[in-house]
DNA sequence: GGTTTTCTGTCAAATAATTATCATCTTTCT
DNA sequence: AGAAAGATGATAATTATTTGACAGAAAACC
């Protein structure tokens, strides 16, 4: 409570970075990695890898680098990825539908227990073994499943009303995809993937880098 | 070239997101705002608000503020929005699917022109007006067709190789759904839009937050 | 077994980004 | 028309982040 509040966002933000290199180190079998060679295949400084690492803890050893075992597994840990979560994706649209059988997500231990919608045409359907369910069920199947995280997957305009309900249901994670920035109490957590966002940056980049 | 290089990536992830609040006044038919005022809506500070648009000129007028239908259209101009682009999408799978269809891209006047992929199954399906072409045509459609920008949609195993094809065929800009990070030349950009890597943060700050 | 090399963790320095301040110009009000 | 209030743009100060340097511990080598 006290360590935590010091990692900045920056620092946080390369974690999954870290994660999802060590694991591809893993497969190909390779056991131990000095922050040196991380840096040349990841991208960063080795100075800031080391300094990254060890607001967590002290995983490498002098002479010697880290365990890329151990250390992926410490950051899975740190990650939050020890423990499994209940998500329920609300929005059963094309957007939602691809996130439910994302399969990148289940290969990290993720997966969507339910869906939920107010288009009756699409009430009842099941995409791969995700039900979509009427939104008017959704408190109950909240409460009685004990939810953890929801995914707003629905337009602009409707984002706010749901993230209100789902803070009425006392879900405290949301992760957002509608192109709106939701207000919500401050113990309730909120990530944005803003993809208009991202392609007017992008957009930028090329529109500059022809210049 | 010269200012372009000034301006820091933090800036321009913002851009999109005073582009997007000032529409919303647009609608609201707000004619005129000032820092402060902005700052209280977009949680940005008053100060921050007026370097970042001065970093792009001076749009803004002492005891008025700003204009907001100016200030929108030049943030457009500067996001290259004055223009369109010729989009492919690589992978339609239910992901690239899904982008294909995306209205939100639609609303800021993104058009996709055609997918490509390998499935036989895929090929020649329509999705709405967006035709799935065979992966052996892209160098003739991406050289016919003068496309700008591409999006990676398949697996993580085949995105370097898609990108590959893609700098082969001229292609300067890639937008990258696949979780990997693609090796392209210094003239290429590429946006990534790691999902994964969204998904561990928004964890991570879950899991902290219970702690 | 001793010496050299490798490599971490920590602290200091440098760089980057954000926030505060203020002179100056507009608008508004009387 | 003149005074007060409001607001920008520029600069300075502060804060955050990244990079560099190095002591000391472990591994590798001979």
């Amino acid at each position: 409570m006290d360590r935590k509040n010091r990692i900045s966002m920056a620092v946080i933000r390369r974690l999954p970075k870290y994660h999802r290199y060590l694991k591809d180190l893993l497969e190909r079998d390779i056991k131990r990695i000095s922050s040196k060679e991380l840096s040349d295949i990841i991208g960063f400084t080795a100075s800031q890898i080391r300094q990254d690492l060890n607001n967590f803890g002290g995983f490498g050893q002098q002479g010697y680098g880290y365990n890329v075992e151990e250390l992926y597994k410490e950051i899975g840990k740190i990650l939050g990825l020890d423990k499994n979560y209940k998500i329920i994706i609300i929005g059963a649209g094309n957007l939602g539908q691809a996130l439910a059988n994302y399969t990148n997500f289940q290969k990290e231990g993720f997966h969507v227990d339910a869906m939920f919608d107010i288009n009756p045409r699409l009430i009842g359907l099941k995409i791969r073994d995700v039900e979509i369910m009427d939104m008017d069920n959704i408190e109950e199947y909240v409460i009685k499943n004990n939810v953890d995280m929801a995914i707003i997957c629905t337009n602009k305009d409707s984002a706010q009303d749901v993230a209100n309900k789902l803070v009425e249901c006392g879900i405290k994670a949301i992760w957002n995809f509608a192109p709106t920035d939701l207000k919500v109490p401050d113990d309730v957590i909120v990530e944005n993937v803003h993809l208009v966002e991202s392609l007017l940056t992008f957009t930028y980049l090329y529109k500059t880098s022809k210049e």
